[in-house]
DNA sequence: TAGATTGTTAATCGATTAACAATC
DNA sequence: TAGATTGTTAATCGATTAACAATC
C-alpha cells in the first residue's frame, strides 16, 4: 500500500484533517482549497498541499480539493474502510469508560472482548460484551480475528500480556499502560500515557506562570 | 523561570526520562551515564545530553549522572514539586474513570471538584468528592484556586464551557473532548485525543500489514 | 595522572515554509 | 483567455546526531 514510507509527523496530522473535512462536510461545503483549510485550521496552506500530495494529487488547479471526496480518501488512507476487532485487556474504571465510548464503533472499532484477571467480575457485562477469564484470551484471539488489544491494565502486567497477545497473532496495541512495551517490529503500538500528557500540561503552566 | 523558549519536543520527552529515572532510583541504582540511559531508553546518548543541558548542568565529567538528583531536578522542572487543583467538568465514564485514577494525586494533581449538567447524578458522589450542579462551578473555580479544569464533555459544549472557565480564571485544560479550544495564548491546552490516537494505529496497521 | 563522560559546538538530517511553473 | 489554485521544487528553519575539548 505505501511507495515510500511517510513520516510520523504527517500521519499525526491525518486524522486533525479528517475531522474538519467531516465538519465541512456536514455543513454542506462542497469545496475547500488550501488557503480556506489553512485559514481554519490554523496551519499553513503549503504544508496541507505538502501533505496531502504525500498520498496523491487529491485537488484541482483553479478549484482546491472536493470536500466529500478528500474526506473519503483520508479515510481510506487511515484504513476506516474496514473493522478493526478489538479486545479490551482491563475491565477496570478505564477499560470501562472506553467500551461505553460509542464513537469508536462508529469508525469500525469493533470492541469483541472484555478480559480481566478479577474473578468478581468475570461473568459481568459491560455493554452486552461478557468480562472474561485471561485464561479464555488465546482462544478468543485466534477465533476471532482479532487484530487489536487495548491495555488498559496496571504497567506490571503490561510487559508480559503483550508478548503472550503477541504470540496469539494480535498486529497492534492501543497502551495505556504507563510503560513502553517492546514488541516485534511489524507490530504497531500506539501509546496513550495521561500522566505524561498531564505533566506536560504541569510544566507548560509552570512556564508561562510569570 | 524560564531563560529561552524549551521547544515542546524536548518538552514531551521529560516525563519519560522522569520515568525511567523513577524506575532506577526504586532500584537503588545510584548514577547512570548518557549511554546507559541510552542503551534503556533507546534513544541517542547526544539527545539526552542536548535535552538535559536545556536546564542546565546536571551530570559531571567522567561520573554521569545522579540518579537521585537528575529525578528530583527533572520533577521540580515539570513542576512536580507544587499542588494543582483541578475540576472534571463532565461525570460521564470517562470523566469517572480519571476521578477513580489515585496516580495523578501521588504526582499533586487533586481532583476538588465534578460538573455535570445531568441532573440525576448531582448530588452523587464519585471517590468521595461530590458531583455538582454547572451553576455552582464559577463560585468553586474562584473559592477552590482552581488551575486546570479537565474537560471530558462531548465536543458540542466543549467550546463555550471553556470560554466560560477562561472568564473564571482557569490556567490550562486537560481537553479530552474532540475538538480544537481557542483560547488565550497564555492559557495552556494539552489535549488527548482519543480517536485520532487509534486512527494512527489504524493507518499504522494498514501500511505495514503487506 | 589516566580514563571516563559531560557540556557544547559543528555537521547532518528532516520537516516546514516559500515560491512558482503547471494546469484546470 | 484570465484567474485561481494546485503540485512540486527550492530555500529555510529547527531538531537530531556526531565530534571533541573541557574537566571531574
Amino acid at each position: 500500500m505505501e511507495d515510500k514510507e511517510i513520516s510520523q509527523a504527517v500521519i499525526s496530522r491525518l486524522p486533525r484533517y479528517f475531522r474538519y473535512l467531516g465538519e465541512l462536510k456536514d455543513e454542506g461545503i462542497e469545496r475547500v482549497s488550501s488557503q480556506e483549510l489553512s485559514d481554519i485550521m490554523r496551519v499553513t496552506a503549503s504544508q496541507i498541499r505538502q501533505d496531502l500530495n504525500n498520498f496523491g494529487g487529491f485537488g484541482q488547479q483553479g478549484y482546491g480539493y472536493n470536500v466529500e471526496y478528500l474526506y473519503g480518501e483520508i479515510g481510506e488512507i487511515l484504513g476506516l474502510h474496514k473493522e478493526h476487532n478489538l479486545i479490551i485487556v482491563g475491565a477496570g474504571h478505564l477499560g470501562q469508560a472506553l467500551v461505553n465510548y460509542m464513537n469508536f464503533e462508529r469508525r469500525g472499532f469493533i470492541f469483541r472482548g472484555i478480559f480481566d484477571i478479577n474473578e468478581k467480575i468475570q461473568g459481568t457485562q459491560i455493554r452486552g460484551i461478557t468480562v472474561r477469564p485471561m485464561q479464555e484470551m488465546e482462544q478468543f484471539v485466534r477465533e476471532n480475528d482479532i487484530d487489536i488489544a487495548v491495555l488498559t491494565i496496571p504497567k506490571t502486567s503490561a510487559v508480559a500480556v503483550a508478548e503472550q497477545l503477541v504470540s496469539y497473532g494480535i498486529k497492534g496495541f492501543w497502551n495505556f499502560a504507563h510503560i513502553d512495551l517492546h514488541v516485534p517490529e511489524k507490530i504497531q503500538v500506539e501509546n496513550v500515557h495521561l500522566s505524561d500528557s498531564l505533566m506536560k500540561l504541569s510544566y507548560n503552566l509552570a512556564s508561562h506562570a510569570e
